[in-house]
DNA sequence: CAGTAG
DNA sequence: CGGCCTTACTG
DNA sequence: GCCG
């Protein structure tokens, strides 16, 4: 059997066809190792494209449910039997699809992004821009004065909460200013841990969280230093930054071809900063060439070729469809039960890379994610489990309920992958587990760092933990709310946790 | 244990 | 100079 | 790399 057809996926409308020509189709499709879809309405939604023996546009349109794809005139298929060839639709199209940026863009990309090689490419982009007219503030001008005032010794913003404990002051996820700085500090804190110096990443992170919080331009590297994480190197840095207008080591990470490919490398699920090293020093320059020479483990091959999937960002309507979609499907199983959406989505991000997702029940929830995901593979919106816990399998912590799974979720609108995290939680545990699975990440290290150091406290993703003496006392948590007052910090939004 | 995940 | 969040899984 |  010929493979021609490799991935596409046809629905033919039977109207105007004969059972005899209909069967006939069927066969050749067949023969060619097409993937037929059966029945009309649901099927059109995925296939990838339609065929027909209509010539009315009217009645073509009347049959048409998915208008993403393209129709196409069923002697086409006769044609690339006859040249046993997957011939081009030129010729064939009777209906051009409607240009969601999804189908064909996505798979177009898919093939970009596994080729894509650093070697000559533009520069990165920074990942908080400025408007253009706002530019000039970086330079200073000099021209005017002589006495340019290098060190001009401003006093730090009285309104800026100044502390090494991100947790204690709202952080946006855009910065309102100094937003060239942070883009350009940010490069500096990913070398550093490519270079596995993540101490060195941390200070840079603190600094980071710092300045995106800070509430008006820094105006000098004195200015600066006064703000808790700025100590001598990074003023240092920020001193250059204000008088050229860059940072000559983060300009030249941008257009650099070993840093962009590590990046790269380190979206993969699976792939940290070790193994992006690795497969650089194996000479690996795209992640296709990974996949083709490097015996990796399933993991990392499945993470490479959801990339793609996983590159495209979803807006927040994608969240939700993927909310429902679970809501509905939980509904099912336990009508007690109900969803709650954390994560970068519950912060308020625009773009988001995956979905995080507590799923609770005010009845019991032992065995509920087992139930769950195996009725979302049944009704296949599950695609790939890429991680999941193993409760009480060694019979360790049968206290413990708390189970998750990092899964790929087939989006039906958009026929894309996308990371799905799903965390079962007892209820007596929902605070905290909305507490820790909201973030930022480095808001959830400050706050146990505060807790711990200020009010001797131990917190995590289920509970809160008076430190007595050696021993731990478990504390009654009811709320996300109560949590903040227990630990002592003021309630901040989850949109101003961004850190 | 190192590596990765949140 | 010590500490830098926390916990679990995989191989 | 920075804080205490």
């Amino acid at each position: 059997m010929s493979n021609i057809f490799n991935n596409i996926k046809v629905y033919i409308i039977p109207i105007k066809l004969s059972e005899y020509e209909l069967a006939y189709f069927c066969r050749l499709v067949d023969k060619h190792g097409l993937l037929l879809s059966g029945s009309v309405c649901q099927n059109q939604k995925e296939s990838t494209l339609i065929l027909t023996a209509l010539r009315s546009l009217s009645r073509i349109n009347r049959n048409i449910k998915n208008h993403e794809i393209p129709v196409i005139d069923i002697q086409w298929l006769k044609g690339c039997d006859k040249a046993n060839d997957l011939l081009s639709f030129n010729g064939y199209i009777l209906v051009e699809p409607i240009q969601q940026p999804t189908l064909q863009q996505s798979v177009e990309q898919s093939a970009e992004i596994l080729n894509r090689k650093f070697s000559s490419l533009p520069p990165e982009k920074l990942l908080f821009e400025d408007s253009p007219n706002s530019r000039y503030l970086y330079v200073k001008y000099i021209s005017e004065n002589g006495d340019s005032d290098d060190e001009e010794n401003i006093d730090i913003d009285p309104s800026f909460i100044n502390t090494k404990y991100e947790c204690l002051r709202p952080t946006p996820y855009a910065p309102m200013f100094n937003k060239r700085l942070v883009s350009l500090l940010l490069i500096l804190e990913k070398k550093r841990t490519f270079d596995n110096e993540d101490r060195r990443s941390l200070s840079y992170r603190h600094a980071i969280s710092a300045i995106k919080a800070y509430p008006r331009e820094i105006k000098s590297s004195k200015e600066a230093a006064k703000i808790i994480g700025v100590g001598k190197k990074m003023a240092e840095k920020i001193r250059v930054f204000l008088n050229t207008g860059t940072i000559e080591e983060a300009e030249l990470l941008r257009s650099d071809e070993k840093f962009r490919t590590l990046s790269l490398f380190n979206r993969v699920f699976g792939a940290g900063v070790v193994t992006a090293n690795s497969w650089w020093n194996l000479g690996y320059r795209t992640l296709q060439e990974v996949l083709d020479k490097e015996n990796i483990s399933s993991v990392l091959s499945i993470g490479i070729n959801l990339l793609p999937d996983f590159d495209q960002l979803m807006s927040r309507e994608d969240v939700e469809e993927i909310i429902e979609i679970v809501k509905k499907e939980l509904q099912d199983i336990d009508d007690n039960s109900f969803v709650i959406p954390v994560g970068g989505y519950r912060r308020g991000k625009e773009k988001n890379g995956d979905v995080d997702l507590l799923v609770s029940s005010s009845k019991s929830v032992t065995g509920l994610l087992d139930q769950l995901t195996k009725r979302l593979i049944t009704k296949g919106f599950l695609k790939h489990k890429l991680w999941n816990s193993t409760r009480d399998s060694q019979n360790r912590r049968l206290i413990d309920n708390f189970e998750k799974c990092f899964c790929s979720f087939l989006q039906p609108s958009t026929r894309l992958h996308r990371q799905v995290d799903i965390i079962i939680v007892p209820s007596e545990e929902l605070p905290m587990a909305v507490l820790g699975w909201t973030g930022s990440r480095q808001f959830e290290r400050s706050i146990r760092d505060y807790a711990k150091k200020e009010k001797g406290l131990s917190v995590n993703n289920q509970s809160i933990h008076k430190l007595v003496c050696g021993s731990k006392q478990k504390l009654t948590v009811t709320s996300e709310r109560e949590s903040f007052e227990i630990i002592g910090i003021p309630y901040i939004e989850p949109e101003l946790r961004n850190c």
